[in-house]
DNA sequence: CATCACTGCCAAAGCGCTTTGGATATCCGC
DNA sequence: GCGGATATCCAAAGCGCTTTGGCAGTGATG
């Protein structure tokens, strides 16, 4: 079912039909009633080949998901991010049109879209510290939205952040007012912006305490259930180990406690944990009141369904400036946490 | 840049162009070098809309994802299943269209994506028992690929899909023989068709060695580490306990052994643990050798290569009967289970 | 009563490509 | 030197929609 055939159906031009379904005002009322319950009968919808290539508008926004070809990882975000675009996407009847692509073969691959012209827009995943892609992308012309920022990039572009170095820090605070000093930061990528952001604020809280940062308690990889393992495990080796951890994911976070129990210690006990917490839909951090972890929670599926809001905004009207949109985490206290040893043996020996 | 430019810039027409670019024999090799140059000076690629509405392919493909409304959760192994289905597609110059949508609009959203015309094909995702969406799909004449089956339902269809029955048949097996009879399984939704089959997978293993399957051993809730914990504590806490576990999914996996630790327990020596294994990058399941969990592997970025695969030669040719195609998945031996605790201890008495 | 401003509708152009149906030039064998 | 392949190229139609520019008909205005 096509406008022709609709219109000639209904004994009209496809002029009159196509502006009745588009709500202008040239025309009757009663004709136009005619025409919504005739395609509505009939399950016609504009062809939106068609519709684009007259109307100028694809209508589809495009996501570009880096998959680096060493590890071979989707970040697991990206489903629940995605899903909250997707949400407001829907709501404005935008398609979501997704690329997964080798991070060395990014460049062409937005070169590539923006020649296509099969979007009105793209939002940026995983920026890097300098990410070229911003540069890029300008150049191309192409309305986007970085969930995330890349530090070291002058221009100025649109992005969604979460405070990653304000929660980091808070968190650090956290782990110090309990009284640890050997506080260990198991960090995602540090090419990511986002992982250099967290170890700002991790570091910048230990300064402002007189605590000298130790390379040996700072980590940097995938996050995964294992890295975070492995790392825990040899850190705990340590002569002087952490007695807390700072991790970037649940996901490491689990590694980290499973860490945490092969060496017989009691997590929120022995060490504690903060970690990260997107607020993942099949990872939830406990039910409600008594979270499993402590944690900075920040969620992404939000965070989808704002940034793809900013990016519909922009594509509407492309010379707008440039927006942002900083969300504060919230810094949730579970059961992965408590005083540090020592400082619990103080305690114990006050009460008495 | 376009192809009337371009073709201008050449001092040709534009047929001529189009079918250099597009391999005819009816164009001079010198010319077609020529083009080929230019086109790749410019950045010429020819419009995705206009190409579609010219040749009637759409060069997509539609992917769905249902979101249950009730339970806000996204199963974290579309990810990895759209990673592999996005490298087929990029292989053969397809886009991927992602649809998010809420399980109670689907019928609603598939006759519009027909109508739209903006995919050639579509995979179906978590297919359930008797889903109507494939008679559905069939009505609309749609080409799809059911990643999955969909027990009860009689049309002939295209499908890929795990050998869920013998995998945990297979699993299932494997604790009887280490001893174990008070065998728990922590399903997924039972509405899905992978979980009934892997309970009916279950059941007949236990009912071939003459144990008769507990009610109270078997749970069945979305695949989360929440719900993992929530039903290992409570059948634990039963007069009769489990001694093993078999779990849908890695995640509700470290929910179960956080359960078994919670209660005082080793997982692999108080209780065993199998799980199925997707093999997701984030979280694998320990690095090679001497894996965490004993599983039933099957890595769904495969399954998303080989079903999207599918999908493009149905597409290039609607008529071809349906293909099917079911992967086994491989029982990987880990740390996680031992022999029935009773067992041991006669295995040690014998020693003696 | 002629004029004017709407109202409600339509024919046709145009979006950027592919493809049909030639047209022209070249080359072959006889 | 001529008919017929063969090799190259082109003009124009068409894909399904939106949108421009009109054109009747209607009631109000002077």
């Amino acid at each position: 079912m096509n406008l022709k055939e609709l219109s000639q159906i209904l004994g009209l031009s496809q002029t009159t039909v196509s502006r009745a379904l588009n709500g202008y005002p040239e025309v009757g009322e009663a004709t136009r009633r005619r025409v919504q319950e005739a395609a509505a009968a009939h399950h016609y919808r504009p062809s939106t080949r068609a519709k684009g290539l007259a109307t100028g508008r694809a209508m589809a926004i495009g996501h570009v998901i880096p998959v680096s070809t060493r590890h071979e990882i989707v970040n697991p975000v990206f489903a629940d991010f995605i899903a909250g675009a997707g949400e407001t996407y829907a709501a404005k009847g935008y398609d979501m049109i997704l690329s997964v692509v080798d991070d060395d073969r990014e460049a062409r691959t937005y070169r590539d879209i923006a020649a296509k012209r099969n979007v009105d827009g793209i939002l940026v995943h995983g920026p890097e510290l300098n990410d070229p892609r911003i540069a890029l992308l300008t150049e191309l012309g192409l309305p986007f939205v970085v969930h995330g920022r890349a530090s070291g990039v002058a221009l100025p572009y649109s992005w969604l952040d979460v405070n990653n170095t304000r929660a980091f820090r808070r968190a650090t605070d956290f782990l110090l007012d309990l009284g640890h000093r050997r506080i260990a930061l198991v960090n995602g990528l540090e090419e990511m912006d986002f992982a250099a952001r967290r170890r700002r604020g991790y570091e910048a809280a230990l300064l402002a305490r007189g605590v000298a940062p130790d390379p040996a308690l700072m980590r940097s990889s995938e996050m995964t259930e294992n890295y975070g393992h492995e790392a825990a495990a040899e850190m705990l080796r340590l002569p002087d180990p952490p007695t807390a951890f700072l991790t970037a994911s649940m996901i490491s976070a689990l590694g980290v406690r499973r860490a945490i129990e092969d060496a017989g210690l009691k997590m929120g006990r022995d060490v504690s944990i903060v970690t990260h917490d997107d607020d993942l839909g099949y990872l939830r951090n406990g039910d409600g009141a008594d979270p499993i972890f402590t944690a900075t929670r920040s969620s992404v599926r939000e965070a989808g369904r704002l940034a793809a809001a900013m990016l519909l905004e922009l594509v509407a009207d492309p010379d707008r400036t440039p927006r942002s949109r900083l969300m504060e985490a919230t810094l949730v206290v579970g059961q992965s946490t408590g005083p540090a040893p020592q400082q619990a043996q103080a305690a114990l020996s006050q009460r008495r």
